[in-house]
DNA sequence: AAGAACTCCTGTTGGC
DNA sequence: TGCCAACAGGAGTTCT
């Protein structure tokens, strides 16, 4: 599910309904996820007031009065739940999940001091949690080389340059690679690429050339990095399949998707002829339009 | 060392 | 209808 826009929705689904409140039980009903959860995971949680909700990337970052911090992140197939206090759905409670059914997928629910539960449900087990002190949280080996934030103040041409100076990978791969730019995933690459006009095949060094005609390049590719996330965030991400918010509610950026999952259409690019492919890059579908992006 | 392939896991989909 | 291969929003590990 989640590239950088989905788990901002979720850190803002879940900010209010997590923040000053305490964990007062954790249950945990499996060792694992990806990785084992960490020694003396439910010990290290209960009681503590979880300070603020940050994201960094694809983590979602649970800071606990203890100086933990909890991270978390939603692999392909992670989501959150939120389900408020019974009796207490007020006006929104039918955007809620009101059930105490548990999925065999709800591999964790935190309950919390104002009586809400949020359930983490993960069908892939992909996603995995961690505890780390807030003081190793930068070393920690999960935020340790991780690239910058590309809806910060540093993402231009001259840092894609930079980033991409020497690098005979195509595109694709470069934008995919966390520790270079955080945060993309398959779908937005593809989009941003269209948005910039630019290949997926295309090495990502040739955006790397200061002059000549290409020049824009980088900047073209800074622009529509930093366009389609931010446009995909005020949309609540993207909804596919029955991925829903952490309220219930729905995104909608899926139905501003140019060429993602777009196979065999004609190309959305004003006054281009072309008719959207599909091709494999590093074993994932890419979709792009072979006449418009060069 | 970089880049590509393979891996984890379950569920859905599309073609016969 | 059933069966089965292909594929799915990620990324660490293992190869070449």
């Amino acid at each position: 599910m989640p590239e950088l826009p989905e788990v901002e929705t979720v850190r803002r689904g879940l900010e209010p309904v997590m923040v000053n409140a305490a964990i007062e039980k954790l249950e945990v009903r499996r060792p694992d996820l990806r990785f084992p959860f960490p020694p003396r995971f439910k010990a290290r949680i209960e009681g503590q007031i979880v300070t603020s909700l940050g994201r960094r990337a694809k983590y979602l970052l649970a800071d606990l009065s203890s100086d933990e911090v909890l991270i978390m992140h939603l692999g392909m197939s992670g989501r959150f739940t939120i389900h408020p206090p019974q009796g207490k759905g007020g006006k929104l409670g039918n955007l809620y999940h009101d059930s105490e059914r548990v999925d065999a997928h709800d591999h964790v629910t935190f309950h919390l001091s104002n009586g809400a539960r949020v359930v983490y449900n993960d069908p892939r087990r992909f996603g995995f949690m961690d505890l780390v002190p807030r003081a190793e949280l930068q070393t920690s080996k999960h935020m340790k080389g991780i690239g910058i934030e590309p809806l910060g103040n540093e993402l231009d041409d001259d840092l894609i340059r930079t980033k991409f100076q020497g690098k005979k990978a195509p595109l694709k791969a470069a934008l995919l690679d966390q520790k270079l730019i955080a945060g993309l995933g398959n779908i937005y690459v593809c989009e941003a690429l269209h948005r910039a006009h630019l290949s997926p095949k295309r090495k990502a060094q040739t955006l790397a050339i200061a002059k000549g005609k290409m020049s824009h390049a980088a900047d073209d590719l800074a622009v529509a990095i930093r366009d389609v996330l931010s446009d995909a965030v005020k949309a609540g991400g993207s909804t596919l399949r029955d991925y829903a918010q952490a309220d219930g509610s729905l995104g909608y950026f899926q139905h501003s998707f140019r060429v993602y999952d777009r196979e065999g259409e004609p190309c959305p690019t004003k006054d281009c002829t072309g008719v959207i492919k599909r091709i494999t890059q590093s074993g994932r579908s890419t979709f792009f339009c072979p006449t418009c992006q060069k």
